[in-house]
Parts: structure tokens; C-alpha cells; sequence
DNA sequence: TTCAAACCCGACCGATTCGGTCCGGTTTGC
DNA sequence: GCAAACCGGACCGAATCGGTCGGGTTTGAA
């Protein structure tokens, strides 16, 4: 019952971009050093926010990523659900799979109840609000390191 | 992100006992068959469930297994953290796991608030109010595939 | 006292997901 | 035309999921 690495690194990369203020472009090499995150992973994490359209991709030389939009118009929901896929708490609840909200079934109304509420909640953040208490995680990884 | 099909096979094992009436004792392989679930597959469901005191286990022949305390006061909480362990939204939020919430970490209020909030939607709904509209699985499933 | 019913524990298993890595291809600036 | 940067997807080892199985122990009843 957790949510991915990939989500989270997805929006650790993203306020990395959001620090370095509106429009500016990184590569995914320069932030996945900075964000202590694999470059390679952290590239194919990039692609899933392209393809949710978080972020715009620049290619060739001199390209990198930029902000789709403003910080404060990008939620943790969209990020996550971006980057692990829509939320759905109950197995039933995946369309593919083949429950089909069975009619008598008492976990659905719950369930739904506490996915809605879930959403809501991390509807609620944008990485803006984020990016003003968030330091890079490099630092705070050798912070934490040193203080051991 | 989703609970496990375990835990939500554990939430009608138990509505099953729930719905027999207080102090009945059912056998995992009866239980298993009215809720279509593989009786093995229950059985360590059921063993999961009676070390987190939610159900206690009868031996021996005529044996079973009987709700530890009446269905009104157990949460669908409860049961989905005793088969699926405790609810963290965060990798970093498992003590086993490194993180040691990290001072200047942005994620770790919103996500933390996130699980409260969801713990606490499942700790409302109790067994005896789900059992209130909730048939056995096994007709609901022969119900729906007729409906084909 | 013996037998069978029922739970207990843990090993095992195939499929899927997770967390990454890598490589060949394409786009672009210089 | 070359190097920088992203793109897509294949691949990989480890862990988890959803079960299954076998052998052991407890218990009631014949």
C-alpha cells in the first residue's frame, strides 16, 4: 500500500525545475545529480510527465525540460497519478480487471469514499507551495548522512 | 496503489462470520466456498487475522474460526492492515526502510496528512455496517456472470 | 486409543511489478 | 556533419502477489 519511488522521484525532479523559476530548461543529467536520483531512471520518469503533459521536452543539443505550466497550476495528484497510473485502491476498482462493481458489494462505497478523499488531498498541494519549503535532496541525503 | 486482493478476501471472510451471528464459528473451508475464495488462500488469510487478535481459531475437529470481538466493533482498518501490514503511502515512511523523514523533506506532511486521513475513513466503516449490505461473494459473482 | 477433522507453519511456485540500466534511433544547435 | 540531448523500448535482478502444497499439531468422537 504505497506509491512508487518513480512517483516520488517524479516530483522531487519537478520541483527542481520549479526552483530554477519560470521557463527555465534543465537536462535530466544536471537534475538527476542534483536530486540524488539515477539520470537514466530519472529520464523515463520525465517521458511519463511529457507524455501527462506536466512537462515539455526540449531535444537536441542544448535541450533539457521545462515546466508545462506554472508551479502553482501543478498538483501532487497529477504527478503521481502521471507517473504510477491512476489511483485505485480496491483491485476491483481497475476497469481492466474484471469486477465490474458488483451490485451487493459493501467495500465499494468505502473504498470509493477513501479514494475520492485521498485525491482530494493530494489535489490539494502544487508543487509551487512544495518548492517554497523544499531544499534539493542531494543536500539533505548528505545532511542526514553527516548527522549519523 | 492498492490494497491487496488478500486483504479484501480477509474484509468478506469476515463479513461472513459476521453475518452468521455472534459467538458462530464457521470453518475456513465453508467460509471459503459462500465466498468463492480459494480455502488455502483464506486459510493463511485467517491465521493472519487471528494473530492481530481479530479472530480467534478453534482446533481440532468441529474447529473453526469465531470473531474475536462483535462486528460492530471492527474496523475495515483493522483488517486491511492485519493481512496487508500497516498503511504507508511513502516508501520513506517505513521505519525498516531509510528515509528517517529527513528535515526539509516537502513530501513528508502532505503524504503523512494523505494517511491520515485515509486510515481514518477506513477506521469509520465497521464490519457490522458492511454486513448490513452484503451478500455472500460467491452469489454475487454468479449474479453478475448470469447478467452476461 | 485411535482416527479423522480441522487449524498451523512454512516452503515453494509462476506471474507480475519495481527499480534500474542500456542501447539504438531521432532531433537539434553549432 | 558532429555532438549533445531526448525517445522508445528491451532487458534484468529482486521483490511482491496470489496461490498451492505438504507435513505437523490439536482436538472431538467412535
Amino acid at each position: 500500500m504505497q506509491f512508487t519511488r518513480a512517483s516520488e522521484y517524479g516530483v522531487f525532479g519537478l520541483l527542481n525545475l520549479a526552483r530554477r523559476g519560470p521557463g527555465a530548461t534543465a537536462m535530466v543529467e544536471e537534475v538527476g545529480r542534483q536530486e540524488a536520483i539515477p539520470p537514466d531512471f530519472l529520464a523515463k520518469i520525465f517521458r511519463a510527465l511529457a507524455r501527462a503533459g506536466l512537462v515539455r521536452s526540449v531535444r537536441g543539443a542544448g535541450g533539457g525540460f521545462t515546466l508545462q505550466r506554472p508551479p502553482e497550476r501543478i498538483t501532487l495528484l497529477e504527478v503521481v497519478e502521471a507517473v504510477d497510473g491512476p489511483i485505485h485502491l480496491q483491485p476491483c476498482f481497475d476497469p481492466s480487471a474484471g469486477c465490474a462493481f458488483e451490485a451487493g458489494c459493501a467495500l465499494c462505497e468505502p473504498f470509493a469514499e477513501a479514494r475520492r478523499l485521498l485525491r482530494e488531498t493530494l489535489a490539494r498541494h502544487t508543487l509551487a507551495e512544495l518548492a517554497r519549503r523544499q531544499s534539493p535532496r542531494a543536500a539533505r541525503l548528505t545532511a542526514a548522512h553527516a548527522a549519523r
